[in-house]
DNA sequence: ACTTAGTTTTACTGAAAGGTATAATTCGGT
DNA sequence: ACCGAATTATACCTTTCAGTAAAACTAAGT
């Protein structure tokens, strides 16, 4: 039997689509924005990635593991203060969300957002809610379990600092989708960590 | 001449389909959609408002009459102290944001974030970017003119204190929208304000 | 009661949506 | 060089989109 090789990179265009996703959300993301800016066909999509639905989840998924994911390592380096550490987190976050070489903002926000209008289907909508937990569990444990957090008696609202870091974060990624830069929102971060008490 | 009165209330048809733009956005609100919710047909909404994006400026502007003023209204109370006068202001934004009985979320802050996927026709573009100045100015002379805030020094990051307010009140927008109700954002909004220094 | 301006209903338009059947093409195995 | 299987391109499907033409209806002025 003979077969023949796919003319296309599936990485590149499914990282292509995960921008056009980014950009347009789910349900304004057409399949012909989404094919042109792949550069493939309508047919060589579906026979690749099975249909819209599934092109988002692994689209999502791409974002989770080279955006979201390495950047929440930055948490773990327990080397540094804690305070150093998290606003090393946070601003790496802010860095990512006003990239100019990229789009704004942050996918999983953006898109999170689409899942209160009812346009996105099941599978997708809950794998948006899966990794975008309300507040993410790391940002809990980091002030429940860090001895500095709990010398400072962080630990004993460690559901309300994960919520107001979080929250944010929502904040500054909505307001770089909106064209604001870094250096307009570095002080926002930082009133936040004061704000909480970290020192 | 002889005229016949229009059979339902454009105040009410109004209402209705900006609670449509505030749940979908411009782009996912159908026609299907706002008409139905507004209990008329298609070429009544075309008599009475226009068109989709007339109707949409209209219902933009409702939203900032009826929400927006009169929340702002409460930064212009002098008799309080600034810190009580602005803590009032945000809590009543998030109570807003968090209203059970309502849509959740900021209708401006959502359909904002639309701006940026290219779908918006330009007239409401513009309306959207001109009721979003980022950050409203309100915020900047509160913290620029108020006698309190000078003495804290304040005044001295005016620009970088309103961003702050206007950031985490876009973060509880978003969390709102996802479902996290008024108490669990509270902490929020005390921590940004403990974080720019008001006392 | 009749005329008439204005409103509402019905039915439609062309374009674009997601998805697919079919035919043309490409390339590895022999 | 040619066979055969997988991929690609073309052309189409049904549904839904925003928007509208025309007919049916409603009610005020006479």
């Amino acid at each position: 039997m003979a077969t023949t090789r796919r003319q296309f990179d599936k990485d590149v265009a499914l990282d292509a689509a995960m921008k056009v996703f980014w950009r347009k959300g789910y349900a304004s993301a057409s399949l012909a924005d989404l094919t042109k800016t792949m550069g493939i066909n309508k047919p060589s999509m579906y026979s690749a990635f099975g249909n819209k639905e599934a092109l988002f989840i692994k689209a999502t998924q791409l974002y989770i593991d080279t955006i979201i994911e390495p950047t929440g390592q930055l948490l773990s380096l327990k080397e540094l203060p804690l305070k150093e550490r998290l606003r090393n987190y946070m601003m790496r976050a802010l860095e990512l969300q006003c990239d100019p070489n990229n789009m704004k903002g942050c996918y999983l926000a953006f898109c999170r957002s689409e899942v209160s209008t009812g346009e996105i289907p099941a599978q997708a909508e809950n794998m948006l809610k899966e990794f975008d937990v309300i507040p993410p569990p790391a940002y809990i444990n980091l002030f429940k379990d860090d001895p500095e957090s709990i010398e400072l008696g962080l630990d004993k609202k460690a559901y309300e600092n994960a919520m107001a870091i979080f929250t944010i974060l929502k904040g500054t990624a909505s307001m770089a989708r909106s064209g604001v830069d870094k250096a307009n929102l570095e002080f926002c971060i930082d009133s936040v960590i004061a704000g909480i008490g970290l020192k």
